[in-house]
DNA sequence: GGATACATGTAATGAGTTACATGATTCC
DNA sequence: GGAATCATGTAACTCATTACATGTATCC
């Protein structure tokens, strides 16, 4: 039902759109809080005219359809906000690499989350961008909670990354130290 | 992948395995980090022992199939940890839910909010103590970035949802507050 | 003997990705 | 006239959920 609930909010908050349109916001605008692509947009889009939650209004200039929310459409949306419980499945990719690193080395293990701190650190800089560009103008808040929540999560986890690579770092020179060397003998063990 | 990944991370982590027991590590410690069912785990598992990464030493006491990660499938592992772009597809409800929230008057989502905030404060105090339990034992470190990891999120969600709560509640506030009052005809506008 | 947990599967359906396919308009 | 962008679809496949189906060991 997610995809149909983005397409239907999409819809109130830009107005009239066509399948196209509302694809591109999933590539821009909703690319971090949901994404989908034209082939399964255009049949949603379909199914949910056939459903009465939006209005096909057919031919613009290229065989392209103009869509809007029905009332029917913005109370689904509402009932679905506010009486459907949200899923809570996990699926998470960062997280389960995460769970996976110990399967490397420390020093492997370093630089790949190193590299995931580098790429959280610019997507939560492009989102806040994006949120601070929302400020003012045409649909009222729609996306402004979703930047902030966006920048917030990139943030945690370019930090968590952070912190990841420092332990392994430390771990990594741990092991090198505690390694014999030839030309001396320590007295002292780990 | 990520499913086979997974699997072969809890193989590597816990020693030999049956579906059942990979199956329960997904509903409770790997639960916020990815999550399967039995009838997914069930096939996989079968498909991994042909292309060679797991062996099935068949038959226990019950018709049961213990599982061990081989070579091949440790050798797999590093492979998709370290040259495998991470899919960055980001597919989340809770972000979704705070896009269309201003499809909701701001009483309402201010609730909505609140009860996330909740949930999300849980989450995280759960997670937490799942990782202080995870200090010394079994495997190496296995679980421990992941669930420092999930107790960020879940923190930085739950602040999120505070803030956008504090904030949809003074909205609230402010619209009761600019209402025309009928005892009282005030001179000055919002 | 009955409930509960252990243990493994399959089938139908839905959600999502990748690839195939087609055509119109606009900009240069 | 050719490239880029607009615009819409379908087909094959993979991944995931829900429901159906079956049987064993253990605890009380």
């Amino acid at each position: 039902m997610s995809l149909r609930m983005a397409l239907l909010g999409l819809l109130t908050a830009k107005g009239a759109a066509n399948g196209y349109e509302l694809t591109k916001a999933f590539g821009d605008t909703l690319s971090h809080v949901w994404s989908a692509q034209h082939s399964q947009v255009y049949p949603e889009l379909a199914r949910m005219a056939e459903a009465g939650l939006v209005t096909a209004e057919d031919e613009g200039p290229r065989g392209r359809k103009r869509y809007s929310v029905t009332e029917a459409g913005g109370e689904e949306l509402r009932r679905w906000l506010t009486e459907v419980e949200p899923s809570r499945t996990v699926r998470n990719e960062v997280a389960l690499r995460a769970f996976l690193l110990p399967s490397l080395g420390a020093t492997a293990a370093a630089q790949l989350v190193r590299e995931e701190e580098k790429f959280y650190r610019q997507r939560a800089e492009a989102i806040a961008q994006l949120r601070d560009s929302l400020q003012a103008p045409d649909t009222p808040g729609f996306g402004a909670y979703a930047a902030e929540l966006g920048v917030r999560l990139s943030t945690a986890i370019a930090d968590w990354a952070e912190w990841a690579a420092g332990r392994l770092e430390s771990e990594a020179g741990d092991v090198r130290e505690a390694e014999p060397d030839d030309r001396e003998h320590g007295t002292h063990e780990a």
